[in-house]
DNA sequence: TTGACATAAAACCAATGGGTTTCATATAAA
DNA sequence: TTTATATGAAACCCATTGGTTTTATGTCAA
């Protein structure tokens, strides 16, 4: 599950696919005209983000609208939160050295 | 920079190896010893991480430290930062619809 | 100095990924 | 009822990826 949100979030049209339907849901062909390259190739990487839970379609007529579905970004936010303790570390050392850097050119 | 990032952490052995890494610096073996593969693929997944700016490499006699690295980072927690409005947004409409709910229950 | 060890580098391979073109299908509109 | 439109599906292509095995190299240790 996670492994699907990482891929998904792994190519740089889709990443930009997830900015643009932030800012309201869209059809294929509507997304498809905003690249510079096929509409098949849109729907694909459109597939993927709809396999990873990130976008979800309704079918209107012959269209299909694609919303924005960020719960599984929930996932990566996730992921990342392992890290923080090692930031703070990591931020406590630098404090560590500039202080003896401090000292020592006090002395 | 950034697509860099994403696509390092696209696969989920060299995730694993962050966070093991995050328990302290490691050996190419000794990192190579904990997955079930040979050492080459694990040193090509840390070339990748290390391209990515995720751990760096110090070499020490004839063994290569990899320490984690995690300010690239916060690339990744910035860019899912740009999701924080719409995740409001999300939480606003449910929070109407079930307020709406709650009135039409008590008519 | 010889042998064992940690690793890089290279050659190779099968599978995947991102793209295309072509064809089929269903719906809207004339 | 045609015709145009929005899309999916399939077949195909090339580059990349994740893995392997083999070979080479520098360093530690006997």
């Amino acid at each position: 599950m996670q492994d699907v949100v990482f891929k998904a979030l792994a190519d740089r049209t889709r990443r930009t696919i997830l900015t643009r339907l932030a800012a309201g849901p869209q059809t294929v062909g509507a997304l498809a005209s905003q690249f510079d390259m096929t509409r098949p190739a849109v729907a694909k990487h459109l597939k993927v983000l709809s396999d990873g839970g990130l976008v979800s379609v309704t079918v209107k007529g012959r269209e299909r609208i694609n919303t924005l579905n960020p719960q599984p970004l929930r996932l990566v936010a996730d992921w990342l939160r392992l890290f923080d303790v090692f930031w703070d570390v990591q931020l406590a050392e630098l404090k560590h050295v500039l202080e003896k850097e401090t000292r020592g050119g006090s002395d």
